[in-house]
DNA sequence: CTTCATGGTGACAGCGCTGTCAATAACCGT
DNA sequence: ACGGTTATTGACAGCGCTGTCACCATGAAG
């Protein structure tokens, strides 16, 4: 039993015999190749839509000796911010036939480099794709890079050579930190962000300039460290909570800690948004499935991955498409998600 | 630029070579298949360690028709439920030198089975794993047996011939129900989950068992239908908040719906625990990350998906290494995890 | 001592696809 | 119309591995 599946599938001879033409042309129409007249075209993605026809990837893999799967390497920073990031990769593979092979890693290891290296040398996995925080590893990328391994890392920084999917994370910290103060905060204090993740960085920067334009003064205080997870953002919520002068307006530089805080709130018998404004930055279910809704920074992270992927794979096939040149990535729109959590009193 | 990677890697030749018997007896070591001499397979590991060959997933799947993939089908019911399964999933993978392919689809796609079962054939899957909700669909199931795929389903149903993973949701249920009776409610309301999804069924019926055994009544207006989305949670919760005779205590059948009730109560000024005790099931994270803590129900999810791989596995290699027999699946235990939306008054 | 079974091994033919290269068709300029 | 290009196509040889089958030892049985 469980041996099973005998029903020969649909290969490429059967596609050409359809369509007339040799199994080499399918081959092209297949991977894009140049030099197949329109008309061939057509011919062969008829006969591909008809009979279904999809390439056997072991084939594909041998005869080119590539794998057609690209990685995805990762640290599990938040299963929404993954998932989404995910579905928007595995979109983009779909697409271009290729395979995706998740690798769960630590960034803290100490031989991540080995780990990663070893992983797509054995697994021949054509290129692979950096989230974040992983991205913030410079030694892990200029080993990609000395390794020559194509890459592309989803990450705030730009880094090196690798192609980059980003939003502006200092412009959307400064829009959110406006807004606050459009609502009449002027005691507004920030959670920071992990201090190994660049976006913290910048996330702060945006805080920091709004305050500054608007001529509001930066309190130490009113500066707490956060690392992206729920219990530091209790951590520092119950900081700011014990100040004498308390902020009127907490900015946490994710959903996560902004959750946090709200739920601090709460036990603290804070009435948000009466007493306190409180602002994330993800826009993840989470945000809206407390209460009151938490106004947050919205990212196309779905997009992000998709995009990503598709500059992967379309550099990896960049030797045979030779028209096409390396393609940078663009950069995102944010969008500021308004909810209950900042509601004008 | 892209291309890399040269560097020829060691084949099955090499390591016959160097060992001194053919490449098919270095396959047989390879596959433990019987019938190698002790000494000769010793001859051919000490080769295979010395050259750190590893066969070519590629040219293996293509040669014996298959992929050495396992596929994860799934229907995004919740990220936080399906990262954790999935990451236990690829954990075995790992372990058992499979790799993972996701698929996700849609429960409600007419021509789901088709694609379903196209995928299989032409990505030569070897066996999956099904999720719920997709493993209510009996259709599916019945499908993928009709074809001889071999699938484990990860579900409270006792699916015909496929082996499963699951908890004893009844029993859970049951229990919770118990527990809100025994904090000293009466009025206990419950909202159900997806139509669709069996476990919806089993934990209604531990809740009426529970009343049952206590001699409480079953109130019809405090049994209402969710899908075990947030919103239809909220919209449950509503009708329940309006009713005349409130009740004390609400128990949704999942932590999604439960969230909802909470926020509806919270915009109603409903305040929990004290006039309404909620409680979930599933304990995602959101039910910690949300004010008051939500009690609920912990299914080892992770465990879960990493036996449903195991198991997999194991039955597809059965083949080869004989002497192995089909594993079905243990019980998974269940916990209740007591949180503030339920503390005594 | 012959006759089988059986353990142990290797030769060989693909698996379905892509790279190479040669063949042919279409097009260019004069 | 002719030589020279360039675009388009196909024949064919593997990629590295496993399935099949044939082969040679052994040892048990007769």
């Amino acid at each position: 039993m469980g041996k099973g599946n005998h029903m020969r599938s649909v290969t490429i001879d059967d596609v050409a015999k359809k369509a007339g033409v040799s199994i080499k042309t399918v081959s092209r129409v297949v991977n894009r190749e140049p030099n197949v007249r329109a008309a061939t075209k057509e011919k062969v993605e008829l006969a591909i839509k008809e009979l279904n026809y999809r390439p056997n990837q072991s084939a594909r893999g041998l005869a080119a000796r590539r794998s057609y799967m690209i990685g995805l390497l990762y640290d599990n920073p938040s299963p929404n911010y993954l998932a989404n990031l995910q579905s928007g990769v595995l979109e983009a593979c779909h697409e271009k036939d290729y395979g995706l092979a998740l690798n769960p890693v630590s960034f803290h290891d100490p031989d991540l480099i080995d780990t990663v290296v070893h992983w797509v040398r054995q697994s021949f996995i054509d290129g692979v794709v950096v989230t974040p925080p992983l991205t913030d590893s410079v030694p892990l990328l200029n080993a990609l890079h000395a390794e020559n391994i194509p890459a592309v890392v989803i990450s705030s920084r730009g880094t090196g050579d690798a192609p980059a999917a980003l939003i502006d994370e200092e412009a959307a910290a400064y829009e959110m930190t406006r807004h606050l103060i459009g609502e009449g905060h002027s005691r507004i204090a920030f959670i920071k962000g992990h201090p190994d993740h660049y976006a913290s960085g910048l996330r702060e920067k945006g805080y920091y300039r709004a305050l500054r334009e608007e001529n509001l003064a930066v309190v130490p205080d009113y500066v707490q460290q956060g690392f992206f997870d729920f219990a530091s953002g209790q951590k520092a919520a119950s900081k700011l909570f014990d100040l004498r002068d308390r902020p009127t307006a907490i900015f946490a530089s994710n959903d996560d800690m902004a959750a946090a805080v709200i739920f601090e709130a709460h036990s603290r018998k804070i009435e948000v948004p009466r007493d306190l404004a409180v602002a994330g930055f993800d826009d993840t279910p989470l945000s809206r499935q407390i209460w009151p809704g938490l106004t947050t920074v919205r990212q196309p992270i779905r997009s992000m991955g998709h995009q990503a992927a598709d500059v992967l794979i379309d550099t990896l096939s960049a030797g045979k498409d030779a028209g096409k040149e390396r393609r940078d990535l663009t950069q995102f729109d944010f969008e500021l998600k308004l909810r209950g959590s900042t509601a004008r009193a």
